[in-house]
DNA sequence: TACAGAGTTGAATACTGGTTCAGGTTTCAG
DNA sequence: CTGAAACCTGAACCAGTATTCAACTCTGTA
C-alpha cells in the first residue's frame, strides 16, 4: 500500500540498515491494512506485526507506541493524497479547470485507496493535532492558489479563508459520498457537476 | 445538555416511572459531556454513571452497551442538529436565503455544543450505520429542498444529488473550521462569505 | 400497612491488548 | 574469521474497564 518511504519512526529509531528499513516499511504497510481494515481502536498491534510478517517485539524497535505509527501513517498518507491530485490541478489550462480536474483525481484516488482514507478521517480523534495540520495546510495551499487566479482574472474577489475551507469540505464529502460509499457514478460526472456548482453557483442565470 | 427527550433506550428497556426516566435522561447528558470530552474510547462507562449520579449497575438497567448509548446519542444529536437549523431555513424568503440563513443557525449552534458535534463525527467510526443514515438523510433533505427552488425560480437546474453533498461538506467544514476551532470571525460574516460562493460561484461576472 | 414491581447498588468477574524484557540471531567492518 | 552493533523474538506482565449479578431500597396501590 504504502510504497514510499516512510515518514520517519520518532528520534533515535531510525533504521541503520537495509534490512532494518525493509522492517519498517512492512510494519507500516502492514499497519495502513489494519487499521484501514479494522479503525485504530479495534486495529491490534500483534495484528499489525503478524501481517508484517515480524514479531512484537520488532514493532516496538522501530515504533515507540501504537499512536506513534498512526501517525506516522497519517503524514504518510496526508502526502500521498497531495501527490496524486496536485499535479493534476497544476497541469490544468486554469485554476477552476484545475479544480475540477483535481477532484476527479481525488475522487480516483480515494476509489482505490479507502483505507488511507479512513485513516485520515480517523486521524482527527486518535491526532487531532496531525489531522488539523493536514487540513490546514491544504487549506492554507487551496487560498493562495484562488487568490492567485483571482490576479490572473480567472476568479472573482471573494473571502480566500471561507471559500478554501468551504471547497475543501465540499470534497471531502463528495469523497466519502462517492469515493468511498458509492462507486455507481463515473468520478469525471461528479466532477464536472461539482466544477459547475464552484464556477457558477445555484442562482439562475440572469 | 441534552434537554429533550431522549431517543429510547432499547427493546423493554424502556422507563415506566418518572423516575426511570429522570434517570435515563441523567445517563443521557453525562453521556453526551463524557463522550464529548474524551471521546467515544477513552469515556468510561463508569465515569459516566459518576457524572450522571447514579451506579454502573443503573447504567445497564437502560442500556444494553456503551456502543447503545453512543447510539442513542447520535439519534439524539442529529435530531437537535435539525431543530436548531431547520427553522432558520423554512423562515428565509426564499431558499437560497435560507442557506445562508441556515449556515448561521447551524454554526452557532455548533460553537455552544460542541460536544454534540463531535460525537456525530466519531458516529463515523464507533456505528458507520448511524453516521450514514445521519447525513444521508440531511442530503435527501437538502436534495429535495434545492429541486422544489428550482421549480420556483430561485435555482438553476443542475445535479440535485451532486449539489446536495457538496453544501452539506462546506457547512460540515465550516462548522468545524469556525464554529470549533475558530471562534474569531461572526457566524454572520462566514455564513455570507459561503452563501456568495453557493449562490454566484467563483467565476468573474461576466 | 403490606406487597410487588420498578429501580438501584457496586464489588467481583472476565477479558482484552498494549508494552516490556531477557535473551537469541544476523550482519558486516576490520 | 570474529566480535560488536543492529535486529529479532514472543511469552509474560499488567492496567484498564465493560459487563454481570445477587441483594437492597423506593414508590404507589389496595
Amino acid at each position: 500500500m504504502t510504497q514510499q518511504a516512510l515518514a520517519a519512526p520518532v528520534a533515535d529509531k531510525t533504521p541503520r540498515t537495509a534490512r532494518g528499513q525493509r522492517t519498517v516499511r512492512a510494519i507500516l504497510d502492514a499497519a495502513a491494512a489494519e487499521f484501514g481494515e479494522r479503525g485504530y481502536h479495534e486495529g491490534s498491534i500483534a495484528r499489525i506485526a503478524q501481517r508484517a510478517g515480524v514479531a512484537i517485539g520488532s514493532f516496538y524497535t522501530w515504533f515507540d507506541s501504537k499512536e506513534a505509527v498512526f501517525r506516522a501513517l497519517v503524514a504518510d498518507m496526508s502526502r500521498q493524497v497531495r501527490e496524486a491530485v496536485v499535479p493534476h490541478i497544476l497541469a490544468a489550462p486554469d485554476r477552476l479547470a484545475g479544480e475540477r480536474a483535481g477532484l476527479a483525481a481525488f475522487l480516483d484516488f480515494v476509489r482505490t485507496h479507502k483505507a488511507l482514507y479512513r485513516i485520515i478521517d480517523e486521524s482527527a480523534f486518535v491526532a487531532e493535532d496531525a489531522y488539523r495540520a493536514h487540513y490546514v495546510s491544504v487549506a492554507a495551499g487551496y487560498a493562495s492558489s484562488l487568490e492567485q487566479a483571482f490576479g490572473k482574472g480567472v476568479v472573482s474577489d471573494g473571502d480566500w479563508q471561507v471559500r478554501a475551507w468551504a471547497i475543501m469540505g465540499m470534497n471531502v464529502f463528495l469523497g466519502l459520498k462517492f469515493g468511498v460509499w458509492d462507486e455507481g457514478r463515473p468520478t469525471a460526472e461528479i466532477a464536472a457537476a461539482a466544477h459547475a456548482l464552484i464556477s457558477d453557483g445555484l442562482a439562475p442565470r440572469r
